[in-house]
DNA sequence: ACCTGAACACCGTTCAAGT
DNA sequence: ACCTGAACACCGTTCAAGT
């Protein structure tokens, strides 16, 4: 009752699947992943841990929903562009920015394949691929080598921020470490990630993510 | 002084960093990656839990070391190929063999950018598209463009095993059932989607894989 | 230097009991 | 139908105490 009216008070309406959905992702944000606890949860949401699994399965079911809703948006706001490059630049970019923005979303990302949030993504990018004029039996296999370097770049960042939350230190500070560490390799063994390290400290990701795109799509260009 | 007889008994070394690492792999193929405590590493090691932390960090240093001691092994049996472009399959392949072999191996890999086995890989492909005749300036979205297909196909097949394991499904079933998913989609919202069920179903994917990193190498080439 | 194992501070999840 | 909150069965990690 003083838990109900506390809700009522705070202008919130009862527990719903979308209000705990809600909740988990400002949680996610805020605190990272490790923030998203059923106790850390339930008090934000004035209810108890129970509760919450009148309306969710489980935390996967949850974190998957929590992605799923970012991952929605994201692709949504992706329309614009005119040719089908443009526009799988453009949902690329999407989901490179809502992951920089979320980047326990790359994680979950990874977590669910075949799923409602990796669907998405597919269906915007196999779209487009078809519209390139790719015939259909090279569809999937380039749609999915689109979908799989997306994947693994969200991982990555998803990480990098991840590691720079746990050491709280910025993503800048945290390559410095990484270049650092590359540039003390042994010369002769790791001669290439040693003359990579210059670059690693003032890459632009984003920039870097669109040239792997257009490399792709160059891949693609020539088989039609 | 039980303990220690035991483990003399079975011709074990006494405690060491490797033999750590070494357990800790057999539980992880054998259990998958919730199989992996402290707990139970100590009881296979007839130690005391604690005892683990005199020769390892934490958990994250234990399971990125087994990574390692894999990713280490595959990228060492890789050497075969003639030409760039062959040692550069072989890499891949030899990676997304290791995974398909420790699926854990997958999921750590997205959690450790910058580090060690990593850094195993990204050496292993850069060396090949510096000798591929790939310039300078862009070698390195060049390899990192690879690099993260990748980890995003290695992350995609750890998860589906997981997924597998946790339902007690081999990889078939699992496919099977998203592809029964996919085919449940709304018809006009996700046709791509849709129309790939079939192909998720049978296909392949080593060769869906390879052909990804020759969709990439075929983008390099015109820029040569 | 290395190991023991109890203790601490957490987790996700369940479930009898309430309304 | 929905919520409560104590209880259960775990975790990773620490640390005084031993050898």
């Amino acid at each position: 009752m003083v838990k109900n009216t506390r809700r009522t008070q705070r202008g919130e309406a009862s527990l719903s699947r979308d209000s705990i959905i809600e909740q988990s992702i400002a949680l996610l944000d805020s605190s990272g992943e490790s923030g998203l606890t059923f106790r850390a949860l339930s008090e934000q949401l004035g209810t108890g841990a129970g509760a919450i699994y009148w309306h969710v399965a489980n935390k996967g079911d949850l974190l998957n929903a929590a992605c799923d809703s970012i991952v929605a948006q994201a692709m949504a706001a992706a329309v614009d562009g005119a040719t089908p490059k443009e526009k799988i630049r453009a949902a690329g970019l999407a989901i490179f920015d809502a992951i920089d923005a979320h980047p326990w979303v790359g994680a979950e990302l990874a977590r669910s394949p075949g799923k409602m949030p990796m669907v998405r993504i597919l269906e915007g990018i196999g779209r487009q691929v078809g519209a390139l004029g790719v015939p259909d039996r090279a569809l999937w296999q380039t749609a999915s080598a689109l979908l799989h370097y997306i994947l693994g770049v969200a991982g990555q960042n998803a990480a990098n921020a991840q590691f720079a939350r746990e050491h709280e230190a910025d993503r800048t500070d945290f390559l410095g470490a990484v270049a650092d560490d590359w540039s003390k390799l042994d010369a002769v063994e790791y001669a290439f990630t040693r003359s990579m390290a210059a670059h690693l400290r003032d890459h632009d990701d984003r920039s870097d993510f669109l040239a792997g795109i257009d490399l792709i799509l160059a891949g693609i260009a020539p088989a039609l």
